[in-house]
DNA sequence: ACATTTACATGATGGCGATCATATTTAGAT
DNA sequence: ATCTAAATATGATCGCCATCATGTAAATGT
């Protein structure tokens, strides 16, 4: 049955929503199209009225989730610390993006990485931005280093099936990331 | 027809050569049995005499990258330099298990999980060791942190599709590896 | 040499999932 | 109020893939 715009539109954002949680919580490939429409609340059919194709809806839940990402802009200490935490390693569904799909790009079409590449690109500018007290050249190098110290903590603890070992990934990150911010 | 007791061995070992050279460049999900057969110079049918099921040959290709990869014992710069080279960004397939399959990992059974948790502990240690003129806190931390800005980055420069900034994530993270280790 | 076992090949089978076809219902226009 | 177009639902289709069944030939033990 047709439904009004607003409904429409609002059926849209919930599937661009449920897909990005389910895609980073399971995989791009382990989630079904199927099951993104029935956890939006909707069935199979109507999925090609709102994306082309499953891989036009990586790209735009993709970029869905990387607009709606603003973390690291204000205090940088709190956020490394909440996202070296073992809640945020436990949440992979609703947590970071960029941690979630980075490693799955890769075998994405053009357009998810670049959307992709965007939201990354960003990402460094922001945290570059909350380290003014250093000089451009440390800023940078601060951002890259830190952020890729980030995500890679992140993935392997939640790679590691021991969870003192997980739990000892993020804490000693989060030392070193610290040591190098000082 | 029926081949020697070694030329069974090896078409085994061709299997989980082959076969880890194909996950780690496309993935666990994009490569079917019969694409690693077939790679290995051999037809499907054979495979379930060498493996009860996928799974299990991820486990055990796992298991055998996982032993071969010995990296890092050595000079500790030198494989800090090579890992966060462009070279190893664009050789997924050849490069370091724990950077193309770290974050797959979470969806494989207990048994590619276990395998995978030793690597890594051993991989830190084996980092570890390379520092040795750091005290026992300190030399943990160095290890697990610049592993994991160094697997971090590796992923993230080959999931951005702009060479520009991947070069940038590969070597700003070697400094900022180079500048905590000094 | 022969028998037997076995590694591999060829050829099903069954399920799942992306995509398409068609029906239904109702919002929005007139 | 009616008509039309659009949003979803229901119900195929088609291909891919993991796994299994069976055939074949060569290695190994006697």
């Amino acid at each position: 049955m047709k439904v009004s715009r607003e409904q429409m539109a609002e059926n849209r954002r919930r599937i661009l929503e449920v897909a990005s949680r389910l895609f980073r919580d399971k995989g791009f490939d382990a989630v079904s199209v199927a099951e993104v429409m029935k956890a939006a609340g909707l069935t199979h059919g109507g999925f090609y009225g709102h994306f082309s194709s499953k891989d036009d809806l990586i790209t735009q839940s993709l970029a869905h989730v990387l607009a709606a990402d603003e973390g690291g802009g204000g205090d940088l200490r709190a956020y490394v610390n909440s996202y070296l935490s073992p809640g945020h390693r436990d949440n992979a569904a609703g947590g970071c993006p960029t941690a979630g799909f980075a490693a799955a790009i890769r075998h994405q079409t053009p357009a998810a990485r670049s959307a992709m590449a965007e939201g990354l690109r960003s990402q460094i500018d922001r945290i570059g931005k909350a380290l003014p007290q250093l000089d451009a050249a440390d800023r940078r190098r601060m951002a890259i280093g830190s952020w890729a110290a980030m995500v890679g903590a992140v993935i392997l603890a939640r790679a590691i099936d021991d969870p003192a070992l997980s739990d000892e990934v993020l804490e000693e990150t989060r030392a070193f990331v610290d040591a190098g911010m000082a």
